[in-house]
DNA sequence: TAATTTACCATAAAATCCCAAATTTTTCTT
DNA sequence: AAGAAAAATTTGGGATTTTATGGTAAATTA
C-alpha cells in the first residue's frame, strides 16, 4: 500500500483553492480503484471531530477500508451511530483538479480556521490540512514532549511494545 | 455500492418543496435501476419510527435489498409483521424533479416538525432528514460523548470490537 | 369548483472549467 | 560540474456551468 510521506505550506486562494503537495498527488490517484486517464482522482476530507483542529483526508481505498468495517457494526449501536455521523455525514468528498489543486469550502477552511496558507502533513495513509500557526504550536508541544525524556530516548521505543496511554 | 456523504442546510418552501444536496442526487440516480434519461430517479422516504426524529431516505437499490430480506421471514412472525409496517405501509416513495427538489407532503414535516429549512446528513447507504435544531441537539450529544473521552481516543476503536451496546 | 398537486420558467449565487503566468525541479549537453 | 533546455509545479483570473430557490401556469382530484 502506498502512503503519504512529507510536509509542506501552501497558498489558499479565494476561492478556496489550494495546491496539493505533488508526492500527495501521486497516492491519491495510485489508491482510487476508479481512477484512469482523463478522470480526476478522488478523495474524502473528513471534519467531523471537534477536538481535532485539522481536517483529515483519506483516499478511495482508505475510506473504503472504514466504510466496510462500519457496515460491520450492528445497526444502531452507539458506535455506529457515531461512525456514521463522523465519516458519511461530516465528510466532503471531492476529487483533484486538472492543475493538482483542491478546493475547500467555506465550512472547512472555518473549522480549521486557515485563511491564506495551509500547511500539509503526512499521517500514514491519510493526510492532514492544518492552519500553519496550530501547527507549529503543536509541533512545539511534540518537541517539548521529546526534550523532556532522557537523552538516550529513542522514539522507536514506542514499537517495541511499551505501556502506551 | 456508491454511498452517500456529506451534509447540509435547505430552505422548504411553501409547497413543501426542498432541494436534494446535489452529491445525494447522484447517487439516488446510480442507485434506481430503472432510471433513464428522461425519467425522474425515485428513492422511499420512511418515516415510521417514532423513536427517530427524522425521515430516513432509502434508493431504490437500498429499499430493494430491506424488501428481499423480509420476504424471508416466516409470515405472520412478529418481526416480519412490524417490518411490512414499517417500511411498507409507513413509506413515502417519491422521486427527484426536474430542478432536484423532492416534495415533502405535511405528514412527512409533522412527523420531524420541520417548517422552513431541513438538514440533509448522510448515513451510509440512506440519509436522514432532520429539524435543524434537533440535529443540532443530536449532534451535540455525540460532541459532549466523545469529549468525555481520553483526549487521544480515537472514534476508529469502535471498529476493532470493542464491547458494544 | 375549490383545493391541492404537478409541470414549467426564471434568477442569483456558488461551484467548476479553462487558459495562462510565474516559479521550481529535473534532465540533457557541453 | 556548469549551464541551458525541458518538464513539472504552484498560483492567478475570467468565463461557463451547476445549484438552490422562487414564482406562475397547467393539471389533477376531492
Amino acid at each position: 500500500m502506498r502512503r503519504f510521506r512529507g510536509e509542506s505550506l501552501h497558498k489558499i486562494d479565494a476561492k478556496g483553492r489550494v495546491s496539493i503537495p505533488a508526492l500527495f498527488r501521486r497516492v491519491i490517484q495510485a489508491c482510487d480503484p476508479n481512477w484512469q486517464e482523463g478522470l480526476p482522482p478522488e478523495l474524502v476530507i473528513v471534519y467531523g471531530d471537534a477536538r481535532r483542529p485539522f481536517l483529515e483526508c483519506y483516499t478511495v481505498e482508505a475510506i473504503e477500508e472504514v466504510d466496510r468495517k462500519i457496515d460491520q457494526l450492528p445497526r444502531g449501536s452507539v458506535g455506529r451511530k457515531t461512525l456514521e455521523r463522523l465519516f458519511h455525514g461530516q465528510s466532503h468528498p471531492t476529487s483533484v483538479d486538472e492543475t493538482g489543486r483542491l478546493v475547500l469550502p467555506a465550512k472547512l477552511r472555518q473549522k480549521i480556521a486557515v485563511e491564506g496558507e495551509a500547511y500539509f502533513s503526512a499521517a500514514g495513509d491519510t493526510f492532514q490540512i492544518w492552519n500553519p500557526d496550530s501547527y507549529s504550536e503543536d509541533q512545539a508541544k511534540t518537541e517539548a514532549w521529546l526534550s523532556d525524556q532522557p537523552d538516550d530516548f529513542d522514539p522507536l521505543s514506542f514499537l517495541d511494545g511499551g505501556q502506551e496511554g
